[in-house]
This record gives C-alpha cells, sequence and structure tokens, in this order.
DNA sequence: GCCCCGACTTAACATTTGTTGGGTGCGCCG
DNA sequence: CGGCGCACCCAACAAATGTTAAGTCGGGGC
C-alpha cells in the first residue's frame, strides 16, 4: 500500500513516543492527502506564506531556516521522514521562516480542514500532535544550549548524535551510517559558523578517529569518543510515553 | 478582586493574540489555584522533575536555562507576567530544564488535572494553550537566530527590543524604560557569551547613546539607532489571532 | 571524453571573543 | 557605621573564529 509506506516513519514514531491508539492511527491514515516532490534546495515553505495544509515528511530531509537582513542565515531544525514541520500553521495562519528541502524529498500534504475536524472529533489526535510540537519546541531549546555554549566541535558531535537518535526512530540508521545531506555551508548554518570553520572541525574530526563525513554520509569511527565530545542527554526528545 | 490581578496579564495577552472568548477566560478563571512567591535565583522547577501542575507568571520575571556538563549555563527564554512557561508538561511528564526566579515572583499555580478537564469540556481552551505553546515555539526558534547569526551588538538589541515588545502587551512599559533584572552575566547567558565580553557591548551601547542599563532598568537613549541595530521583525510573536 | 561548476580544502591574516586579574562602588548585615 | 560580598568595570593578553584567496576534486551535461 502506498498509504502504508506514506505514514510509516510518523507512526512508528508515535507509536514509541505517545503510545498512540490504534484507532487514532487509523482514523488519521484515512485522512485524504496529496503527496509532492521536491528537490535539492527547493523551498518547501516561504517566510511569509499562509499555507492551508500541514505536510509530512515521507522521506528525504528537509530543513527549517531564517535569513535575517544581512544575509546570513540560519539553520533552525534538521527534519526527517515522520516528522510534521508545519503542524504551527494549524494555529496561525503565517509561516515565519523557510522550510527548505536538502535532497530529493516526498512530502505528504494534509489539509488543515480535515486535521481540524479530525481533532475535534478525536481529542487523542490533538493531543498527539499537541505534543509532538512541544517536543519539537524541546528540540529547538536544546539547539539554542548547543549553538550558545557548546566548543564548535561539541556543538558538531551533539548534532550528529541527536539526528542519529531521531532516524533510529524512523529506522533510517545502518550499523554505524547514516545520511546527513548538508553541505559544510549548511552545517556552518546550523551551528552558527562559517563553512571554512566546520570544514577545520571536520577536519580535526576525521584526523582525530572520531567521524567521517563523505558525500552526505556520516560514519562514526569512535563511538566513545563521540560521545564524550557531544555530552549527548535526550532527555529533550521525550521518546518514552511517560517522560 | 485577587482573581483579577492574576490572570490580567495572560487574558489580556490572550485577547489580544487569539481573540479568545470571555466565555473561554471565565471558564478559566473559576479554577483553582495556588499562589507562591519565589525569590532572587530561587529555583521554581528544576531539570528532572516531574510537577503536577502548570505555573502562570502572576509578577515578576523567569527565565529558563540549561547547563551543560563543564558547569556553562545557557538561558533558554526570559519570562513575564502573563507566560506559562511549562505548559508543556501537560503533555509530557519530566521538565527538560531549569525555571529560576529573576526577581521577587509571583506565581500561580494549577493542577495538571483541573486544567485537562477543561481543555476536555472546552476546546477553545486547550486551542488557545496550544497556540499559546507554539508562539513559545517559535520565539525559541528566533532565539536561535539571535545566538547563532547576530553580531553579540545586534544581538543584545534584539533581544531588548523583542522583550519591549512583549512587556508592552503587558502594559509593563513606561515611556522608554522597562524592567531587565538579569545581571550583565545572565545576559550574557542568553546571549551566549561572557560576563567580560557583556559589559563591554553595554559600554559601546552606552557610549554611542543608543540605551543604559543600571540597576535591572533600560533607559532607551535612541530608537532609531536601536532599531538600527535590531533588525526586529515581529512577525514570530504573532501578535493578532490572523497572522 | 572533456569541461565546468559547486563543494571541499587549506593557508595567511584580521577580527571577535574569552581569560585572567585587578580595580570600583553600593547595599546589606553584623 | 564598618566591612564584606557581589555586581560592575576595565585592560592586557590568549584563543577561537571569520575573511580572503587559491587550489583540488568529482560528477553531470554537452
Amino acid at each position: 500500500m502506498t498509504t502504508d509506506k506514506t505514514w510509516a516513519p510518523l507512526f512508528e514514531r508515535l507509536r514509541t513516543t505517545t503510545g498512540a491508539g490504534q484507532e487514532d492511527l487509523q482514523a488519521l491514515a484515512a485522512l485524504p492527502i496529496a503527496l509532492r516532490h521536491y528537490g535539492e534546495n527547493q523551498a518547501v515553505l516561504r517566510d511569509g506564506e499562509q499555507p492551508s495544509d500541514c505536510c509530512l515528511i515521507v522521506d528525504g530531509f528537509c530543513v527549517r531556516s531564517k535569513t535575517i537582513a544581512d544575509g546570513k542565515r540560519q539553520i533552525l531544525s534538521i527534519h526527517i521522514p515522520g516528522d510534521l514541520p508545519n503542524l504551527q500553521n494549524l494555529h496561525y495562519a503565517t509561516v515565519d521562516h523557510d522550510l527548505v528541502a536538502l535532497s530529493d524529498c516526498t512530502l505528504a500534504f494534509i489539509g488543515h480542514k480535515a486535521l481540524k475536524d479530525l481533532i475535534a472529533q478525536r481529542p487523542g489526535v490533538g493531543n498527539m500532535f499537541w505534543r509532538d510540537t512541544l517536543v519539537d519546541a524541546a528540540i529547538s531549546r536544546e539547539w539554542i544550549v548547543n549553538v550558545g555554549q557548546r566548543s564548535t566541535t561539541s556543538r558538531l558531535a551533539h548534532l550528529i548524535v541527536e539526528l542519529r537518535e531521531r532516524l533510529r526512530l524512523a529506522g533510517r540508521v545502518i550499523d554505524d551510517m547514516f545520511a546527513l545531506p548538508l553541505t559544510q555551508e549548511q552545517l556552518g548554518e546550523a551551528m552558527g559558523v562559517t563553512s571554512v570553520h566546520t570544514n577545520r572541525i571536520l577536519r580535526d574530526l576525521r584526523i582525530a578517529g572520531v567521524l567521517e563525513l563523505q558525500r552526505g554520509t556520516v560514519r562514526i569511527l569512535n563511538e566513545h569518543k563521540l560521545q564524550e565530545l557531544a555530552q549527548f542527554d535526550g532527555r529533550y526528545l521525550h521518546l518514552s510515553p511517560s517522560s
């Protein structure tokens, strides 16, 4: 079933993180959706738009970003299959950042009206989604810590460990490798440093035998050193329904 | 009425930002609450706790913060009267950061159970609060931009302009002055720089005649220069129900 | 198969920010 | 009323990060 593949990563996540009920998920899967494909660097949503749908990432990676007056860009979050990066537009009209496809992406669009009707009918669905947006917020707060306080090296390590954790939930980690389709410039924009500096840090990590990043794929070489750098405490991901 | 004073800043904000209905607000005001006072630097919530109430800031300032392994602290958000800084615990049990009173504070505690019952009964209340947490998240995203991309000077200007905007909603700005009861060290922790550097920036701004910060009070000296530095675009605050 | 473009890589130098350590002033407590 | 502690303030130096400018590499289009 196409539908199965479409909803699978989201349902997987909701089941493990919220203990979602089968009925709520079935009701969700019954919603009408529109699939669309996006290519590398294509904008899905632009700052200022007022979308009438929420989108679900079925496959591929997207990022939220903001560009300030002098042209500098900050990446705010990285989104992977199963994420709903603009649920917030259920409650306010205007997007306040860009949403850009990093790689070839498949997105499923779900109309606000259908979603709101379903939530009115099944409060459990609303609670699941509200929770989802709250975890999204918790991830943003950790992102602030990352950019504000950690050394650039730890920052990159933390970003990588968090993403791996989230990708694992979506079944997208194989052994010690996973996709990270950001250029060094984009990684820099995520960390608040320049691409030149990102390159320095990556070289250091490579030489230190911690990890390698080649053609959009990360390979962890030394898990222990990586953990030591990242000091990752995943409680903010609230992976279990009771946490 | 005590109750009036307690709910006033929240209701004020909800009315202008969400167009909240009178009935929903009355139902809220009927909830049982417990008022508690906190002193400077006193923890309201600690990382790891599982609170059974949500709190409303009635008076005073609080900050969310996280401390990392090496002892460095990042301030994640500044909260003012009318804010509900831990609504997220309605949907997950564990607090993943600290909440600390910056100054003498009055907080109103509302039990999760009472709040959930009310939301089940009146979906409009749930929608209001969901929206509130989404704006909170939008503020966190802008905070990432601030820490990641703006020069320290612009960063401070932006923080000040944002806070002034939010304080205005709560009726807490008088002429060109308002309270900012953070020490230079705390301001630094909010911006991701050291207290020494914060001091440098404040001196520069004072010498340039942009603003003064004395004993927890900001005075704007040159609105035009301030705006030029801050490049503030308040759309992310979603101040009107239709935005 | 060649060329061209974008990503990566690096070095030298400039600028920003952190560190250290020492001062000043004010409010609070004994 | 005196001193003690904390915030503020500042300068000299150290370290991290940005800027600029070149050169390498590899994959896709002609």
